[in-house]
DNA sequence: GCTTGCCTTCGTGTAACACGAAGGCTTTAA
DNA sequence: TTAAAGCCTTCGTGTTACACGAAGGCAAGC
């Protein structure tokens, strides 16, 4: 059995998020000790995680609070349940792809930075390149002299 | 030359933003036209682009602030520059591997429902299965009749 | 008997917009 | 010529998912 405090360590939220989440009946599992003090076992840590993924990846609290209701209300909901994790897996992995663009936009960008200070002026003859950093990486030039003009 | 309207179907950002953005100063290149019109060239529309990159990998709009003030300083700045975006990169990666493993858990639920609904019966003889349900998808078998007891 | 840790409610603040209203200027089309 | 459409502004309110602090209370340990 663990404590808010404990709760908060093992899941990586705050004691804040985790009371927000409770009292909003997001761990249906979660018991009080005889004096009112919050106790979680193992499911309702499993429950918080479970919580910490939909949000993470985007779902608003309202949405996982109806699908946390329709989990209680048992097997007759598992077609509604399953389309709801269906339809959010997608928009998941929609996130996931954009988030591999964005690294790599910003790996290029940070490339551009280190041959700068390492003292490369980059290779602007390659139409490629030149086109990327006119094109994706204009802020790493801008009001640059390190570019000249033309 | 783009309108606000325009610039927003090629970013795919609203119009609110944009124009919140610009009035924040994060679209330095932008111009107006002799009649107060927002004017965005190619360029103004790559730093949309890098804006969204910088806003959807989690850095929040002052930061964003700071970053293109220093760009707009030139050469002096590309150390300090360098170094925001060396460790906002680390933390866009790292938000990365948590996306995976959201979606990869999301995976696994979508995985289990499908089961459910093609009329399988987990393997409970399995005791990686059973740990994965115990502990990962209890949500998916609370309230259960499909799972009994033990 | 004091500190520590948990609880509660209250109230305010925050980010990053969303949305609508009101009012004003232009350009274009009927 | 007048009406509609599209851009602009400022104002004001609403939203989400908490963060943070304060005040007050109960319970356990030293």
């Amino acid at each position: 059995m663990h404590t808010v405090k404990e709760a908060a360590q093992i899941t990586g939220l705050t004691e804040h998020a985790i009371r927000f989440y409770t009292d909003k009946g997001l761990v249906p599992t979660v018991r009080r000790s005889e004096h009112n003090v919050r106790l979680f076992d193992e499911q309702s840590i499993n429950w918080l995680f479970g919580v910490r993924c939909l949000k993470q990846s985007g779902m608003p609290i309202e949405a996982i609070k109806t699908y946390i209701d329709l989990c209680l209300q048992g097997d007759p909901t598992v077609p509604e349940r399953s389309a709801m994790m269906k339809k959010h897996g997608e928009e998941a992995r929609r996130q996931l792809e954009e988030a591999k663009r964005h690294v790599a936009h910003l790996e290029e960008k940070m490339l551009l930075y280190e041959e700068i200070l390492a003292g490369k002026t980059p290779d602007t003859t390659n139409p490629a390149t030149w086109e990327r950093m006119r094109y994706m990486h204009g802020d790493v030039f801008y009001a640059s002299t390190v570019l000249q003009e033309k």
